[in-house]
DNA sequence: TATAAATATTATAATTTTGTAATATACTAA
DNA sequence: TTAGTATATTACAAAATTATAATATTTATA
């Protein structure tokens, strides 16, 4: 049980495991209005396709919602606490970086 | 360079997206001391060439760091505000449950 | 009803992540 | 120096994730 927990945290960062899905939340965060998909292909600049299986992923983790308005799907934060987990991870980079640690590793990797 | 930063984070994430990942982490903030691998291996009870692979990829993210005694390697956390993160997961899930979504989600896709 | 627009789903090949097994390294003690 | 202990690294096959392309679904409108 503690198992299965466990495991339900770590499909939790999954979902946050990939630049798209990062650039979706930050981009939901911004305006805290919903946005539709439209607005996101635009502003991310990813194939539709991708991008719907992004928001798929993001979707099953609870962490948005979305509401069908006429022909376009709005998208929305569900849980406010995913973006405060987000600057949380901003400012341990920042912390990284004024240790000269971040930006080396990240360079170092490719 | 806004890209490269959304980059890091979602390799940040990426790091915490495997069980026994978060497995160490919870094992490291139960006693805020020093663990050494030997006793990771018999808690977490997963092979020792395994464990060092997940160690070697939270030491990369500078999520822990490691010092070596004697022919023991202590690991502890270096960032306890990744600490904080996961406890945000934690409320994050139980809110779910309480609506009834995670559990089943969870389930759903095994 | 037929067409078009917005989004989702499916199939699939390429890439990445993972666990196991084998080997290597670092340190201690005899 | 040799043997033993603790941990790390490497090689590799299996599993999971990803992007692209094609197709399907839903809703609005002519």
């Amino acid at each position: 049980m503690e198992e299965r927990i466990v495991s339900m945290k770590s499909d939790f960062f999954k979902a946050l495991a990939h630049p798209t899905r990062v650039r979706i939340l930050e981009r939901l965060a911004k305006n805290s209005e919903e946005v539709c998909v439209c607005e996101l292909i635009e502003d991310l600049g990813v194939e539709q396709s991708n991008l719907s299986q992004h928001l798929s992923i993001l979707r099953k983790q609870q962490i948005i919602t979305s509401t069908k308005v006429g022909l376009k799907v709005m998208y929305r934060i569900k849980y406010p606490e995913a973006l405060t987990i987000l600057e949380k991870v901003h400012k341990i980079l920042a912390q990284q970086f004024q240790e000269g640690e971040a930006l080396m590793r990240h360079l170092a990797d490719r």
